[in-house]
DNA sequence: TGGTAGGTGAGAGCAGGTATCAGCAGGGCG
DNA sequence: CGCCCTGCTGATACCTGCTCTCACCTACCA
C-alpha cells in the first residue's frame, strides 16, 4: 500500500525510528476496514508489548495518520484517518464508518459565536445511523468485522 | 428549589424510592454550577458509597435530570440537564457550560441523509471555545470551581 | 563499528465504571 | 403487631482503557 509508505517517510522526517514495533502496528491498522481498539491490534501482536501498542497509537494521532471515533456511548474507537479536519458517519449496526468533511458546521459555529459571545475554537460531531447495506440486510454484523461495539 | 422538587416527584412516579442517599445527591448535583466527575460527588459525600454515586448517576442520566458532557480530549463529565435533545457549548478555560438547541444540525443531518444513503438515528455534537468572561480575564479558573479538567 | 538517544516489554498503578453480596428498611398484608 | 418481599445500600472485588516506570535493547549517525 503506497499509504503505508508514505506514513513512514512522515515519521522518518518527524526524526521518529523505524522499528518492527512499530511496522507491525502500521501494517496491522492500515489493515483494518473498520474502527477498532488498541485491544483489538494487542491481540493480532501477542509479541508486541500493550505499552508499545498505545504509545504507537498516540503517536499515529497526532500525526493524524489515525483518527478517533466516538461511539454513542460515549466510547471511543481508532480507524485509519483521511487528514485534516473531518467527521464521521457512523453506522451503529456494522460499524462502517463514512468520513465527511462538505459539512455546515461552520455556519452553524459562526452563528452561535454571534449569539453567545463565546470564541470557538473547536467542535466535536459525529452522527449515527444504518448504512445502505444494513438497511437492505446485506452489512456485515460488526462481530465477524472484528469491530463490534462493547 | 423548584426544579428539586419537580425531580422528586417525578422520582416518585417512576416507582424509585427517595432514600437520603438518592436526595443528598441530588442536591449535590444540583448545587454544581458547573459539570462535574462522579468522583466530585463522591468526595463530596463521604457518607454515600461510590457504588451508589454511580447507580444513582446512571439513573438520573436515564431520566435526563444529569446529562453527559463530552470534553475535547473525549473524557465525559455530568452536569444538570435542561430536558430533551441538546448541545454544549463548553468553555475551555473556566469549564462552564452553555446547552443550546436552536440549532442547524438537522438541516446538516438531512443533507448527509441524502448524500449517503445512511438512515440517520441520532448524532453528538459537543463545541469548545472561550466565553465572554474568560476573554475578558474575569472568569474563574476551572480549578477554582472545583470542575477541573483533567 | 561503536555510542547513544530513542524505543521497547513487563508490570505496576490509576481512573472511571460495573458486578456481587450480605444486610437494611419501608410498605403491604395477614 | 409481626412478617415478608422488594428495592436500595455500602463494601469490596473486579474490569477496561490507559499511563508510568524502569531496566534493557537497537536503529541510526558519525
Amino acid at each position: 500500500m503506497a499509504d503505508l509508505e508514505r506514513i513512514i517517510s512522515r515519521l522518518e522526517e518527524r526524526g521518529h525510528r523505524l522499528t518492527p514495533a512499530r511496522l507491525a502496528i502500521l501494517a496491522t491498522v492500515a489493515s483494518r476496514k473498520r474502527y477498532f481498539t488498541v485491544d483489538d491490534i494487542s491481540r493480532m501482536l501477542p509479541q508486541v508489548g500493550r505499552a508499545t501498542v498505545f504509545r504507537t497509537m498516540k503517536l499515529l494521532t497526532e500525526m493524524d495518520v489515525v483518527c478517533r471515533v466516538l461511539l454513542e456511548d460515549g466510547s471511543l474507537r481508532y480507524q485509519m484517518s483521511r487528514r485534516g479536519h473531518h467527521h464521521h458517519l457512523v453506522c451503529t449496526r456494522c460499524g462502517a464508518v463514512q468520513d465527511f468533511t462538505d459539512c455546515d458546521v461552520s455556519s452553524l459555529v459562526d452563528q452561535l459565536a454571534r449569539q453567545t459571545d463565546y470564541e470557538i475554537e473547536g467542535h466535536w460531531l459525529e452522527v449515527y445511523g444504518r448504512c445502505g447495506k444494513c438497511r437492505a440486510g446485506t452489512g456485515a454484523p460488526a462481530e465477524a468485522a472484528g469491530a463490534a461495539a462493547p
